[in-house]
DNA sequence: TCCAGAAACTTGAACGATCCAATCCTGCCT
DNA sequence: AGGCAGGATTGGATCGTTCAAGTTTCTGGA
């Protein structure tokens, strides 16, 4: 088995002392070129590669990033984390950054597990996904100066974070839109109920499309938990009360709920919903699409911004989803 | 901001020495009772947390797991990995381990990543989800002996190396014989061409299970890529040339295909897929359900059980999956 | 030629844990 | 009372890196 190489080695393969070798990895500016390259030289010769443990004990840095993996709920929104987090470990990556797992069954676990990370590993960073009004959270997070970012508005709009979302309401205004101009006009929506601020956004969205286009959108929504029997439910319902022609929903579930209640009885109805999910994908559903590797990448970015030196909050990022035409509408 | 708490402020704290506060962490047997106690409360009352990057220092162990994260592919199959994921994190964690995700787009690339996440982070393992024959990953981590287990059986059986697998064979037949229950005999079976190990470990247990039945299964079986549209070609070429009466399929994404074939067509054709995915709990499709969870559990024990003493290789392990009725058959 | 000042490089100390070897108790037996 | 065995405790060294302070080398102007 080779010796294990570490700076000492390096250093005296390039006849230099081991400060040199640091500087030439950390502040290459201020060595002499031609010393440089030797130095360099004796780094690829030798394979070496800087001791991260040995680092972070002199630094304070693990150049670790922490972020949340949730037991698949209902499967199909779930995927939309792992297209997330594959962004976030590629973006991470590339910006010299690791992504650590982590798992938690409640606000308060979660909290815990942030203070194990932060004692034992020294994590850099967080990522949340997803926030609710007055999280205990991001406010633990805060207070202690952690640095973070939520992909997801914090709707209270308490304490400015940095953050990344999607514009859900464009995302629906879209949708809204793009069945108005086929020639819909009774364009119902299926969503959640009030306070949760990502469905109350969806909502206004596709009811300000209505409005702006002379519809009046009274009586043709209803909300209720997420979930394809919901979604189904609430299409029958809708089919009775108001015979729409059209639907938006707030999420692909209750889409693929309002597709299973038209089958049979009014094929022709079109749907449209939320999160460009595999199973829209699979069953040829119309959704509006997040931009989920982009939103990862601002979400580095941001981080990244923070932790190498900017002190001031960065600006927050909102994207723009788009439409992905399957044969529902 | 307080002081940092290290072990020497609870040395001090509880009036011992630093090595007794060590002893009480990883070897209490040998620190009377009543010491241990007074250690643990001061402990407790700093909130003590020993620093990783320390004790990595000293005993070249760093507590972390890699698990490889993919770009979601078809997306369907992807959401096992993803659950996947979850349990190991969960289980890892319990374990005092945590997994650091990696991305790569290519074995070559997968392997310079190796290199760099052992070389930096001198990780202790690596799960790898998946081996194909003469895998070069596998090859290159077991000539350094580093620790690593796969989720996937090595179906060329060169080395023998840890692994956890699921019994794809047991999860075909037992999708077989509940057809064949059912009064099937028409039972055709829709996967992929000769040579992928756990495609042919498939066909094989859905073969024998009609062998076994008194079932002639030649001419039943058609073999493609994995996806949708395939699916959906090969049992409109199953309908005309032999009109099964049900089918077994190798992935849920071919099982879609083969439901959406019949619709219209023959709808009383019972269909059965594999992975039971969200989409297949979505559309109603019966499908055979792997042990996600388990099969991740399973792999951090043999992973601990290889870091934490054992020198012995440890045994491998094939779970047995179940059937998720739904009402596709 | 000489010297000030900057640039380039070197040396010693520190981060916080564990390991090792030596010392100190404690209780028990003679 | 003295000796001894065994376990409990202690101090010092160490892991690989970066920081802080020190020393040497280079550059240019008088």
């Amino acid at each position: 088995m080779a010796e294990k190489v570490t700076i000492a080695t390096v250093a005296r393969h390039a006849r230099v002392s081991r400060q040199t070798v640091s500087n030439v990895l950390n502040s290459p500016h201020i060595v002499r070129q031609e010393t440089r390259q030797r130095v360099q030289d004796a780094i690829n010769a030798l394979g070496y590669r800087a001791n991260q443990a040995a680092r972070q004990m002199r630094t304070g840095r693990s150049r670790l990033i922490a972020a949340r993996i949730d037991p698949t709920r209902d499967g199909i929104n779930g995927s939309v984390l792992d297209r997330f987090l594959h962004g976030l470990t590629e973006t991470a990556d590339a910006a010299g950054y690791r992504v650590l797992l982590y798992t938690a069954t409640d606000d308060e676990r979660e909290i815990a597990t942030y203070g194990d990370l932060l004692g034992t590993y020294e994590l850099d960073a967080f990522v949340l996904v997803g926030t609710k009004y007055g999280d205990p959270r991001t406010e633990w997070l805060a207070d202690r100066d952690v640095p973070f970012v939520t992909f997801g508005r914090p709707w209270d709009a308490l304490d400015a974070h940095p953050w990344v979302d999607v514009d859900g309401a464009a995302g629906t205004a879209q949708a809204a839109r793009h069945l108005l101009d086929a020639g819909h006009r009774r364009i119902a929506f299926i969503g959640w109920p009030d306070g949760s601020g990502v469905g109350d956004d969806r909502r206004a969205g596709w009811r300000d499309a209505l409005r702006e286009a002379g519809v009046d959108p009274t009586g043709l929504h209803r909300e209720t938990e997420d979930g394809i029997a919901e979604g189904e439910r609430l299409m029958r319902d809708l089919l009775v009360a108001v015979a729409p022609s059209a639907v938006v929903c707030a999420s692909d579930s209750l889409a693929l709920g309002a597709l299973q209640a038209i089958r049979g009885v009014d094929p022709q109805v079109s749907v449209i919903g939320f999160d460009d999910t595999p199973v829209a994908a699979a069953v040829g559903l119309t959704s509006v699409s997040q931009p989920l590797g982009d939103a990862a990448a601002r979400c580095v970015d941001l981080l990244t911004g923070v932790l190498d030196g900017d002190h001031e909050t960065p600006t927050p990022v909102l994207l723009q989803p788009s439409l992905a035409l399957r044969h529902t509408a």
